[in-house]
DNA sequence: CACAGGTACCTTTCATAGCACGGTACCACC
DNA sequence: GGTGGTACCGTGCTATGAAAGGTACCTGTG
């Protein structure tokens, strides 16, 4: 049981809660996780994600150019992905209460 | 993000929680987990995570005849397997806590 | 000017785990 | 003898996290 099979599925909460503070990008996205405790977290797996999300219709993405650097591609959550959003945060909190009782009875 | 991609790598820690009661096998080890709150669980899958987590050295096994219907496969918890759970819940606490941080700032 | 380093994105490829599906076999009961 | 519950297993599919590699922009510094 490796910390990466134990982010499956996760990760996408991570980053749908995230983009509802606002817009972001796959750079600045990676580094938040990484930050909020995601640690090893390779880069390839947020702009996978984010690909993911916008062919579900989850965000929207539009290409900023910058002055200072190489365009940033901002995501913002739709409805659909706000939508998905609540959804997983309930079966979420439903999973850790299930995991949270099994575990309380063990010895 | 369907309810499979969440329970990945979770499904250990709760096999994981439930053996550390006592020995169990993989038919009452799936009812088990289905009662706890892991619904639409296949047979498979728990005899697939057992197979692993032997290989892994996290639990042996022994064979039981039983009068009253086909031979059960007891599972029991090695000193790793002990360790691994540990281990596990250490880290799922701390996935949990981080997950609980990204959500509760949201707007 | 060259080049290192940070920023920012992408593609290809691989390993893994949950699951559907199908199969085997034992026992009890009607 | 057929149905239903118990109990196990193998094969193949699919999604996803991650490694490895590549491109490109901009700002220093030597």
């Amino acid at each position: 049981m490796n910390e990466s099979q134990l982010r499956k599925g996760v990760l996408d909460l991570a980053v749908l809660s995230i983009l509802a503070r606002g817009e972001s990008y796959g750079y600045e996205l990676t580094q938040d996780l990484m930050a909020a405790g995601f640690d090893q977290l390779g880069d390839a797996t947020i702009y996978g994600t984010l690909r993911r999300m916008e062919q579900a219709g989850w965000v929207t993405s539009r290409l900023v150019p910058s002055s200072d650097g190489p365009a940033r591609k901002y995501h913002s959550l739709t409805r659909a992905g706000r939508a998905s959003l609540s959804d997983g945060m309930e079966r979420w909190t439903e999973l850790v209460a299930s995991l949270a009782a099994l575990m309380e009875e063990r010895r």
